[in-house]
DNA sequence: TTGTAGGCGTTATCAT
DNA sequence: ATGATAACGCCTACAA
């Protein structure tokens, strides 16, 4: 079922067909009305391989992330899709799970005409790669910042910042913070929430302790570990700081499993304000990122990058508010 | 950059660059190397827009869903995803966020002949065209059941009357369901999970009481309503069926909110067994479903599906077997 | 207002 | 082993 068959059922020329349907106040009614007639008879749907070959664009991005569990992620698609609907373009998912070979396939089908333009999550997957092609291509990065390429997320250094410092406004002193020590001084979300916790000790005169630092996991089997790294400490820290709610949510767990209740016995702390936190028991106290404004945001720039491809090589970093949501995990 | 860029510097034909891309054994060792030092040196992708016209294929497989931040979905995404990638096959997902426009939009996308077969989670949204389509085009629901539709799923029906008497087994007589009235006799998941509700209650010489059916909804706001018509019942029941761990886990947060506790004054069971219904304090008693596995299977008939086009009117129904977790939400 | 024809980038057939 | 060329389905000057 091509243009041509409806054309020729129609008795028009294929551009006739063509206009009806770009075009359709170039063609006149009666004819129109034919062509429409015939299209709808013969349930005809243009071949969009065919058209987006001739416009050399395909009005489509890509969205590129680990994994679609991670609740944070879908309202910041819900703001992308929004705004890229607004403006005619179709958002499509794919996921890395981590393999950078995913990652680059996705990453492909900018080269390949596939889609118009990437945003992308995991952008640490291969910074490398990410670089060079924002040089050719319309890319921004969420949440996660990419030396070299356009960023929209929170500050996390702040953020870590200000989570710390909530916690010592409530008298605590001694605070874990699940993280990986091979974080620290990179540039990641984790390596700038763990600068932002360094910063924080330091100027409220709390001695820096590396055993603190427990380590950060999204597999239960070593959060255990973690909680292990907790538990091993001479005394029992006052408050863990998880750089994600569902480590947070993991932790408290295997805590009440050892008999440790949270908030009595230790604090916790999460980060992202995910739907779970609030369901929680106890609900968890956290850093909310502003999820579906970041989704916004980061698509009007992208949408801006493909209007106007002189602007691949600009890399601005847009940081949005985040907000400490108070809840009963940490007292 | 295109093919003809690559040609013209390598000084050969487009047909040669074409063949070292897609049968470089026919092509002398000398030539093949000329050609790919070019390919490389000029960065040079292949426009799929160009090639999938050629070949009327994309390669490519819809997975279409509501919202992907339902947990569920990512396990048997996965599956989904690592079939296909056996297959060569790429997966795109799509959410429809529960409007029938949405969906229509993404179903289009066959028609459209961007991608070759489509995945729905979500074919309750327009099961008239759903039906209509699946004569012209491969499609597998998953899931949930769409007559004359060729659907994986777990048997709901069976889910449903096991879990029930599960609950009846340990005792429980007075036994509500998280589920909308109006889904009774209806062929969706929960219609099917009530059914089997119901019948257990009959076999066992339960007696029939519609107030038992307190409504269902995805919304925190409605799940307090909900907890509102079980507090007006004239006596707490024994337990709460909940068709989603996510509503299970609702529930008992409001309950909690309410000084009633879970699984001492009343027990509840949910169904997905999500990663959150162990690590939810109680962890939920539930249904586990094959989800990997459901992804794996739907995805090998929608492969066998797009390879022999006769197929397409085939509506089988594929029933994995679920599973009840016993946890502590259920006592 | 409508039709003709060229070309988007690729592959595949048919020559050579 | 390689090259010339005709499609694939569509859109859009340009011509009529």
């Amino acid at each position: 079922m091509t243009i041509k068959d409806v054309a020729k059922k129609a008795n028009v020329s294929v551009a006739t067909v063509s206009r009806v349907l770009n075009n359709p106040e170039c063609v006149k009614q009666p004819t129109r009305e034919k062509v429409l007639k015939v299209i709808h008879d013969l349930n005809y749907s243009p071949n969009l391989l065919g058209r987006n070959l001739r416009r050399l664009e395909t009005r489509k991005i890509i969205v590129v992330m680990d994994n679609i569990s991670n609740q944070f992620y879908s309202k910041v698609v819900k703001g992308i899709e929004e705004k890229a609907k607004e403006n005619n373009f179709t958002v499509m998912l794919s996921t890395t799970r981590g393999s950078k070979e995913n990652f680059l396939e996705a990453m492909n089908m900018l080269a390949n005409k596939v889609v118009d333009g990437a945003l992308v999550f995991c952008g640490d997957l291969d910074t490398g790669k990410l670089n060079e092609m924002q040089k050719y291509y319309p890319i921004v990065c969420i949440c996660e910042i990419v030396e070299g390429v356009t960023t929209v997320s929170v500050d996390d250094y702040k953020a870590g910042f200000d989570a710390t410092n909530y916690l010592i406004s409530l008298g605590k002193k001694k605070i874990a913070i699940a993280c990986d020590i091979g974080q620290k001084d990179k540039h990641t979300s984790s390596g700038f929430r763990l600068s932002g916790y360094l910063d924080a000790l330091k100027q409220n005169n709390i001695e820096y302790d590396e055993n603190l630092i427990i380590g950060q996991s999204e597999e239960y089997d070593e959060i255990k570990k973690i909680v292990d790294n907790l538990l091993n400490l001479e005394e029992l820290p006052d408050a863990v700081f998880a750089l994600a709610d569902t480590v947070a949510i993991e932790i408290i767990k295997e805590l009440s499993l050892r008999g440790i209740s949270v908030p009595e016995d230790i604090s916790v702390m999460g980060f992202d304000n995910t739907l779970m936190s609030e369901m929680y028991i106890p609900s968890i106290t956290t850093v909310a990122q502003p999820q579906y404004d970041i989704g916004v945001k980061a698509t009007e720039i992208l949408l801006e990058k493909m209007a106007d491809k002189e602007k691949y090589v600009g890399c601005e970093k847009v940081f949005l508010e985040h907000k400490i949501m108070k809840r009963d995990s940490v007292k």
